[in-house]
DNA sequence: GTCTATACCCGGATAGAC
DNA sequence: GTCTATCCGGGTATAGAC
């Protein structure tokens, strides 16, 4: 499990192969498959792992925060440009909700639903907005001299007064 | 041309080959590559096709609109609906910059910059946030009862009001 | 649990004849 | 411009011996 989040992260989702995990560990590719039933089941792990790592630092950011939004808004960019690879395998493809453990999805968006004052619309717009900021950030879509913590303020600023109508 | 985006949109990423784009267009395969110098190549073609096309909705969208950061968000999330795999192209990898048309990324952009009042950081918010939006709905990342509707008035509504602080 | 051997898919791209 | 033949790489996965 361990040798393949580093195959992913160190080489994103084209190093993450059957063939080379098994190199990582030192045996035939073949043998893998004696421990793990396919490929899928590989990733999933691996999301299971990321998703439970990312929620407790989101519990983390806004514990003792006096600005809960601002606060996961550094949590989730932090995290996600840390784990570029493991982000996207997590955010960036339909989640396998079936073979998750039950309440996990929920419990990693739990803060920023409570941050945003348990409006569901409020808080997925803020989500939205997030994801938005560090799929364009980690995919160099931003124009060269952007500057993005400026956007990052910008969206946070305005997904945080519900009351600015 | 045609028919690799017909493919694309079709099959997704991994529909575009060049083996089949040749099957569709009734050749051999590398007979493909005396029109076309490389993949790349068609890529940057689909790349700058879209970008046109999106440009022109958009600025055909805030045309006599009363509300045009609420029309650009109507006509960008119905664009990247109609077209998932186009949009992930030219929206979800690096750009490919120094092959494309001068001055096409910076008008297909220019709608919103408007829309958003000139302010390059509130611009770039509100592009995170659609983008957002787009790919989690794309993806199927939102809860099975999501009101993607509500977010995205929602999210449009804190971002349209500069004052609200 | 590991191995070798293998089956079967796919991809991009080139050489050289016509 | 098209073809056939081919080279190279990659991948998931199984069979059967040890």
């Amino acid at each position: 499990m361990a040798a393949g989040r580093e195959l992913l992260e160190e080489g994103g989702p084209d190093a993450l192969s059957m063939r080379r995990l098994a190199g990582r560990v030192g045996i035939r590719a073949p043998s893998i498959y004696k421990h793990l039933a396919d490929k899928e089941a590989l990733e999933v792990a691996l999301i299971v792992d990321g998703l439970r790592e990312f929620g407790e630092l989101c519990e983390a950011a806004v514990a003792g925060a006096d600005d809960p939004l601002a606060a996961l808004a550094v949590a989730y960019r932090s995290w996600a440009v840390a784990h570029p690879h493991l982000y996207r395998l997590i955010n960036d493809r339909p989640l396998p909700r079936d073979r998750l453990p039950e309440g996990l999805e929920a419990r990693a968006g739990a803060p920023l639903v409570a941050a945003a004052g348990r409006d569901p619309d409020r808080a997925r717009a803020a989500w939205a907005f997030a994801h938005g900021m560090v799929m364009l950030e980690l995919t160099g879509r931003f124009p060269p001299g952007a500057d993005i913590g400026a956007a990052w303020r910008e969206g946070v600023r305005a997904l945080a007064s519900p009351e600015a109508v």
